[in-house]
DNA sequence: CAAAAAATCCGATCGTCAATCGGTTTTTGC
DNA sequence: GCAAAAACCGATTGACGATCGGATTTTTTG
């Protein structure tokens, strides 16, 4: 999934504001770098075909709001990288535990304690 | 950084053949999919301007490498969708546990394998 | 060294797609 | 029903990947 420059920007501000019109995006982003509300129109326009934003027509205008969650899409671009380098498991968790260890110690450990969450998850789904 | 359909079978095909010249890699691609040695080249050419492949004059013709590894690319490109979408470090760990706890028990403990390996590391660097 | 062969480089064309916006049609609230 | 607001349509522009043909440069070799 390719996205421009404005769609990310407008998908990660409804992310932040859950839920918008047009117009409250337009003014949101006419200051910081302008554009037309037919701009916006057309990216949320856009956004939405492509799946990732759903809308409701709400008393006069449609209300956006994002498809997913950004773990979720996060988790998509990720699995659309395992897809286009046919990345065993194994190298993406070793980019990936690379990535966490540049962090810290804890980062490893809140890894840790995640893994141990989805082993939870994952049993209860058992029984 | 955005690659095109061919670039990406390119690199990978380079991952593989740890080293090419042009020819090479289009026999390898000919059948498959067609096209002309000069599209191969030039190809390669934008890998190469955007720094995802090296080269080198062996003789008259040049071979081409990857830059890096399979797995520091795609830590470059994990880190470029934690820059796109402000995702902060526990919303990218959450999503990829999640992935890998599709798999099964075993890619979870293969993790946390990993996550032990990285603390090694760590703690030799701090020597 | 000169001609032929091979490889590189240049640049033109095409297709796709995001961004941008003007103008037209459709909705909606009074 | 009408005026304003919103949505829709479609044209334009700008990037950029893919694809090649042909000119240029380099290499090989007789």
């Amino acid at each position: 999934m390719i996205l421009g420059e404005l769609e990310k920007l407008v998908l990660n501000y409804l992310w932040q504001a859950r839920e918008a019109d047009a117009k409250q995006v337009h003014q949101h982003f006419e200051k910081r770098r302008g554009g037309s509300l037919n701009t916006i129109q057309s990216t949320l326009d856009r956004l939405h075909k492509k799946g990732l934003l759903r809308r409701e027509k709400i008393a006069h205008a449609f209300r956006y709001r994002p498809a997913m969650d950004r773990t979720a899409f996060i988790g998509e671009l990720i699995r659309s990288v395992t897809h286009d380098f046919s990345a065993d498991t194994d190298s993406l968790m070793s980019a990936f535990v690379s990535l966490s260890a540049e962090q810290d110690e804890r980062q490893l450990e809140r890894l840790e304690a995640m893994i141990e969450r989805y082993r939870q998850n994952k049993s209860k789904d058992d029984k």
